[in-house]
DNA sequence: TGGCCTATTGACACCGTTGTCATTTTGAAG
DNA sequence: CTTCAAAATGACAACGGTGTCAATAGGCCA
């Protein structure tokens, strides 16, 4: 049998003999104070070069951790961020943390997920709590809470640091920080695509109000439309919310529509997975009769059938960004330094799959 | 793009803290010494009830909270669990944390996620440098992790305490706590509903041998056919993993068959989406010329076209049942109580949805 | 009442780090 | 070679709790 072939394994003993190093073992060995050592963790101002090259070699010598307990009992300064979100799609919010989780270890910062509900009239006040009572340095927030304006005021008066991941065309410039996405260039972009395959009319469902992403979306399709010569068609426009029973209601009245349209840009994958289901269940074939496009790249979008034509957000990397950012920036302010950094864009790339296809194409036979 | 205007500047270090009523104040208060007070907070025995109820008067009254920090320092005790996860699965990730949160926020814990790699050599060094870390008071173990013996063994031996969420047809009583969930038996129901439906020819695409949930899915696909005396055709099953390309694959080479299966069961929802996908470019119609059934309830399933008929777990309500149980362990532990919680399982739930159907209806007509 | 045992309580050190402030060293100018 | 400010470093207390162990209070019995 395999069993005797034991991994290696660590013994109850071992553990023991790993009982971490502390800032004494590290300020013995490199014959400095501890104190000195404090300073070249904090990367304080004021430590020799010579010094502090002795002292890194015994830190990574001993592969010495600073005990987070430790500090923030001692500093006010914390070494947690939390990460505020509410938002019902998972593949998101799962990128989301990849990203921020990303940069938090790279900094040594802890990370406290926060789901919550954006509409509570106690949000502000549960935040505030969650940031004392769990000594976070900060908060990355995601939509919709980034883009509640009395949240964010309450949040700053209350000297809460955080970082805005929100949606917009460029810098909003309104004082606070942010990482913006710029939705409204994507959505010009698959309208384009729409309208570069011939389609001239094309029904748009919209997202949610509460989500600034969702006007921002509304824009590119408008102008898209506007730049290439096409009257904009209210009939085509749907009201309503980022679900796929929205999708699937937005859709049956587009269809039912005498002069229908011959494609449907839905806000986001989800509406856009309704949109698919409404026309499979008229029996109408997409792409070759009802061009679909989404938006957001989900699983979902490369797994339907046909797969997804849709626009890719860099989650992971845009949340690793955010949080990098408050990081730095905490870390600046901590050390006196101005914290004067620039709020920095993304921007989804269009992705083209099988659910968009030529106007003209006829149905191929089976 | 990136050449946007100087952000604005947050200033912590300016910030008043807002300090919360110590273990001192109450003390004071209450008139008795601070470690009384440390006694009410921690459930000591030998703490006259008189004293109790003068020290939690006015700990009320001062809505006092311990100091995480304080505390984790000074004691071997900490008050976070973390949450190792390896799954590319958001929606149950989700789900997952949603629940130990659940309960790590009813018991004033902390929660550290931890995505990790399931296949990584160092995984066991990684979890014990975690907890040392970060100072995590136990591990909730997500599969695969929780079904590597090895991994469990270690964190064993290095007393890191641990609940697990195994996929298992029992308790397995193998001395080491968990929470199990009744794969087996929920992929029975899902064989049954396709037999009882007239199929006989079923398909069975297998996930990754790494879960257990893997060949549990498989005896219960086998033992429902063996039950109804349908013999088992090793042509009609396939391996692979848990993914879309797999039960693409997989349902191309089933469909290829001379005498091709008029049901396919994936063994998990992604799975089945690739076979929903390698019928539809196949033009085989779904479900009226080839059922399909997954395994998840994820969005997914949901939101295709035909919605996959599934098996629902309670992914939420077993995660924080596991936390749960892990923390009322812990407190026991500390207290010096036996801890003899009893291992519970769960069963996930057949959802019929419009992806099956009897084997011999007609193709409706468009 | 005194003795003895147990239940209850408190004094104090200490966990690992950082803030404060004093002290030493360094380097440039005189 | 002084002188003096600036740079570099260190001693020590403190953060808010808990572990240890000694001290006190209370109850019971002779």
């Amino acid at each position: 049998m395999r069993e005797a072939q034991a991994a290696p394994t660590i013994t109850t003993h071992e553990v023991q003999r790993l009982r971490s190093a502390t800032i004494k073992d590290v300020a013995e060995r490199a014959g400095v104070s501890m104190k000195t050592v404090s300073r070249v963790i904090n990367n304080e101002p004021s430590v020799h070069e010579r010094t502090r090259a002795k002292v890194q070699r015994e830190i990574d010598a001993l592969s010495y951790q600073p005990d987070p307990s430790a500090r923030s009992l001692r500093s006010t300064r914390s070494y947690a961020l939390g990460l505020v979100y509410d938002n019902p799609n998972a593949h998101y919010i799962i990128n989301l943390q990849r990203g921020v989780l990303a940069a938090c270890r790279s900094s040594g910062f802890g990370l406290q997920i926060h789901p919550c509900d954006s509409a509570s009239p106690k949000l502000a006040d549960e935040l505030c709590t969650l940031v004392r009572r769990s000594r976070l340095a900060g908060l990355v927030l995601a939509p919709p809470m980034s883009e509640q304006p009395q949240l964010i005021r309450t949040l700053s008066e209350a000297k809460i640091p955080f970082m805005r991941i929100i949606s917009a065309r460029q810098d909003p410039q309104d004082g606070y920080p942010c990482v913006y996405v710029d939705d409204r260039d994507a959505a010009y972009a698959i309208t384009e695509h729409l309208i570069q395959l011939g389609h001239q009319r094309i029904g748009f469902l919209w997202g949610g109000r509460e989500h600034r992403s969702s006007p921002e979306r509304y824009q590119g399709y408008e102008d898209a439309l506007k730049d290439y010569g096409i009257a904009l068609d209210r009939k085509l426009i749907v009201p309503g919310d980022f679900t796929f029973d929205d999708g699937f209601r937005g859709a049956r009245k587009l269809l039912a529509l005498k002069d229908r349209p011959s494609a449907i840009f839905g806000s986001n994958d989800e509406i856009a997975a309704g949109v698919l289901a409404a026309a499979h269940s008229d029996g109408i074939h997409v792409p070759y009769e009802l061009s679909i496009a989404g938006f957001e790249d989900s699983p979902f979008s490369k797994q339907s059938w046909p797969a997804l034509t849709t626009a890719r957000q860099a989650t992971e990397e845009i949340a690793r960004h955010a949080a990098q950012r408050l990081i730095t920036d905490l870390q600046r302010d901590a050390n006196g330094e101005p914290v004067n950094s620039t709020n920095e864009g993304f921007r989804p790339e269009l992705v083209v799959r099988g659910s968009t296809a030529p106007r003209t194409a006829a149905v191929p036979r089976r």
